[in-house]
DNA sequence: GAGCCGTGGGA
DNA sequence: TTCCCAAGGCT
């Protein structure tokens, strides 16, 4: 459908934020660090990190060579810390295979470690221009919307793909460009909770609007549990760990979760596991290559 | 494919 | 306070 990127296009020229890795000159590199980082994660609390990382580690190489304690902490408390370690061994792939670019095909990226469906395309379409879907939960909800007339946009399905690409115009440079303001209206105007609709500069297109913005009458989405569950103690210690000198002592890690110490070993042998953790022939623990 | 994997801000 | 959710990916 032309007519919501005709609409979506001028919209996103006039009101898209100023994102420092949409800035003219960012490689591929830059692109795809975002889009690690921007991954269940809000652009205030990315912006500062990426602009750390893009300074210290300008190409894929100089990230392949830190080591990995280095990399933890300079991750911080973005969350999902395997995403930090995952960023890395792409980087790696990337050095070694691909002569320190990141690839531009969706498949090549597909190939690559902690790139999925929506990154792969993400990379395509916002570093190279490519033409292709890029279906994240913003365009999800902005196609349930506008186009199905549901108010929610419920499991991911396997249509998902094939309806986004419909509405992308047939020019190549249009289509990267229709696919970003697909984000930003998901994200900025066509939001989960209290959508803006007078803001919305396809309104009037919209069938959800056309339905009589009509309830959500699918399944529930089950929300996740926090509080005592191994995420929130394998969190608390690694923090541990990010904020100490160098190796800790069992008595540390303990003092991070007193209330289960089964849970907290299991949580620790899990982070070894992952590759979050080692533990030093002395039996300390350390972030992995800390010397 | 349902569940797991961090963190913090806003309603 | 509690709950929801924010540019997902992996098993």
């Amino acid at each position: 459908m032309p007519a919501l990127a005709d609409r979506l296009l001028p919209w996103f020229a006039a009101h898209a934020r100023d994102l420092p890795w949409r800035e003219d000159g960012v490689s591929g590199w830059g692109v795809l660090v975002s889009e690690i980082m921007l991954q269940q994660t809000p652009v205030v609390r990315v912006d500062p990190i990426w602009r750390e990382w893009l300074a210290r580690w300008p190409r894929p190489s100089d990230l392949a060579a830190a080591s990995t304690a280095e990399v933890l902490r300079a991750w911080g408390k973005l969350g999902y810390p395997r995403r930090a370690l995952r960023l890395q061994a792409a980087a790696v792939v990337i050095a070694a295979e691909h002569d320190d670019v990141v690839p531009d095909d969706v498949d090549t990226l597909l190939a690559l470690p902690g790139i999925g469906a929506y990154t792969a395309r993400a990379v395509a379409a916002f570093a190279y221009g490519r033409r292709c879907p890029v279906v994240d939960t913003n365009v999800r909800r902005v196609v349930a919307r506008a186009v199905h007339g549901r108010a929610e946009a419920g499991d991911a399905a396997a249509r998902d793909l094939p309806d986004t690409e419909a509405l992308l115009p047939d020019d190549e440079a249009d289509a990267a460009r229709t696919s970003a303001a697909l984000m930003e209206l998901g994200a900025c105007v066509c939001v989960a909770r209290g959508p803006r609709c007078a803001d919305c500069p396809v309104v009037d297109l919209c069938a959800w609007q056309h339905a009589g913005r009509p309830a959500w009458d699918g399944p529930v989405k089950k929300g996740q549990r926090w509080a005592g569950t191994d995420r929130q103690v394998r969190g608390r210690l690694l923090d541990v760990l990010r904020g100490a000198d160098g190796p800790a002592g069992a008595a540390a890690l303990e003092s991070a979760w007193l209330t289960d110490p089964a849970q907290r070993a299991r949580c620790l042998d899990s982070l070894l596991v992952d590759g979050l953790v080692e533990q030093l022939a002395d039996g300390r623990f350390a972030l992995p290559g800390e010397t």
